[in-house]
DNA sequence: CTGAAAGCGCTAACAT
DNA sequence: ATGTTAGCGCTTTCAG
């Protein structure tokens, strides 16, 4: 091995409880013998083993995320590594450090289990994406501290924290009310797809708090892809009046939908204004560039870790919590009318 | 705690160092101790705690990641995050975990000197955005297992991996030429951008390769960006004959490309078709979808990985090597002519 | 304010 | 094939 608190206790004429205790600056140590332990320290170049260390305190300053991560992961999702570096930054300000682990929902839950069980994190992180009721069971059973980053889609005792989607389809209805649009349409996925229902939820609030409301013929709802978002649309110019604006539930819905607006010569903005959720990495790449609502979700990540690290401390805390910051990119898809 | 091998040991009427040797699979138990051992494990939910067998073994069966995680990184940088996707998988399956290190230039040095000195990881994984000259002396002085993920645009000992990008030229050129295209253009990112220039060396060896050659005229370099890529392929538009392909080096430069070949109302792939490397989340929303060389970049991590467990097992290996899992994916900005 | 000493739970060399 | 035993390098009471 390198050099061990032994060497350094010895080299500095005290006992390595000593320097045990400078190291994790222990108040009873005096300034004058811990400023000179230091210094041999550092003269040694001594580091203390990490093993060691995580095996005599009981702990690693760990935290281990399962998710998802199988083929072109990054691209279908990547606001998912948006939160993981949110996560990672955060809990490496606290001093712990973020293990991946790709897994399926299928075996994800064993491996809950197996970390718990071993002690190989402080603490778990799921993504929803692999969340399932046995693994639900199995975190609040073990009361071991864990988060799921995104609300799952059934009731538990679970901690999770994910972005309120009511609040940003409320945003968005208000700012486009606030550009003088009126007739506000909105696209989205199904009922069972929560997050677009949420949206829709806070468009409907947005609008009725300006005295407004969502007209029926104005909703559709469809599957989240491109197709679908020019189905929908194609039934929205059916629609009469037109509708001055529509929001889209997603980026997908809204490619399509800018398709079919293409298709019949509608300009945007000035025929009808186009907004969507999320600033995707194509968001500025579609003609003409898309006003989005964008949520911060790195900042959505760095909140799981304070909460992480909170229960790492607190161990029967529990936390089910919305977080939002989100905020309008104004763009080209939307303009001020008369 | 839970129960530790010391309880095991006891319920099944053996010695704690047995119990261990079942753990680890060693040679010299009977197969009849062996599962009885198991079984009594099973029945009192044993497992064994990871830091007391990282601290006595040594190892801790872990590699961590350097790299930069700041702000949409996943949006700039989809590719990073597929090879860490490719990294974790290969590596949990030869039993070592992933940690993520967000960092940038200056202080990856620092935090690879103190992983290495507390042992903190069993090898160390850099990605090229966040080599440094000084980092590359600490890992060739320090002898300890690593891989740069790309390339350093400098010489040193330090063991990389990276992708072929030279033979991807290759690939696309001899994609197009076996499609009947014949006066192909390259345009691409200036000269110090290693990976553009590459893939142009290997566009005229392709050429070259079928007796053609890259004429002087059809080659335009500028920055990897939409506008740039815009008016490179206005230039090219200024030659005579017109080329009947364009290689784009990358996708911001395949966007500004399509955009002036619409605007000239030029038809793709009818009058002139276009390739571009790399199958990045927004080809196949260009119109016309855009025909890619993809690179396995996952695989890549795969390698990176297999290379990372060897080098644990043998520290003063050395590997530097160019790796290519590149296919074509043929969409509808290229077509067999007559 | 400092030191002595008892572990933490496992691995591995050595003995049987 | 199995058991004995000496650590691994640190943290943490408890005395002084």
């Amino acid at each position: 091995m390198g050099v061990t608190i032994k060497d350094v206790a010895e080299a500095a004429g005290v006992s390595i409880s000593t320097v045990s205790k400078v190291l994790n600056g222990h108040y009873s140590i005096s300034e004058k013998t811990a400023e000179h332990v230091r210094q041999i320290m550092h003269d040694m170049n001594y580091y203390p083993s990490a093993n060691a260390q995580n095996f005599a305190s009981g702990a690693n300053h760990t935290v281990v995320l399962l998710a998802d991560m199988s083929e072109k992961v990054a691209f279908r999702n990547p606001h998912m590594f948006e939160i993981v570096a949110g996560l990672e930054e955060a809990l490496g300000k606290r001093g712990y450090r973020l293990i991946l682990q790709g897994t399926d929902e299928t075996s994800a839950c064993g491996l809950a289990e197996e970390i718990i069980s071993r002690r190989s994190a402080d603490a778990i992180a799921i993504h929803v994406g692999v969340m399932s009721h046995p693994l639900s069971a199995v975190l609040t059973k073990l009361g071991f501290p864990h988060i799921v980053l995104g609300m799952p889609n059934f009731d538990s005792q679970v901690c999770w924290i994910d972005n309120n989607n009511i609040y940003s389809g409320t945003v968005a209805a208000a700012y486009l009310m606030s550009l003088g649009y009126r007739r506000i349409a909105f696209i989205g996925g199904k009922y069972y797809d929560l997050g677009s229902a949420h949206r829709l939820q806070g468009v409907k609030q947005g609008l009725s708090n300006a005295g407004f409301q969502l007209d029926d013929q104005y909703i559709w709802l469809g599957d989240s892809t491109r197709a679908d978002g020019f189905q929908m649309t194609a039934k929205l110019l059916d629609q009469k009046p037109l509708p001055d604006a529509i929001i889209c539930a997603n980026n997908y819905i809204a490619l399509g939908c800018v398709d079919a607006l293409h298709k019949k010569g509608i300009k945007i903005p000035e025929d009808i204004g186009v907004m969507a959720f999320d600033d995707y990495p194509f968001s500025q790449i579609i003609e003409p560039q898309l006003t989005v609502v964008d949520i911060n979700v790195r900042d959505m990540g760095a909140q799981a870790a304070k909460f992480l690290v909170d229960m790492i401390r607190h161990p029967n805390m529990q936390i089910q919590t919305y977080i939002t910051t989100s905020n309008i990119i104004p763009r080209d898809s939307t303009k001020t009318r008369k």
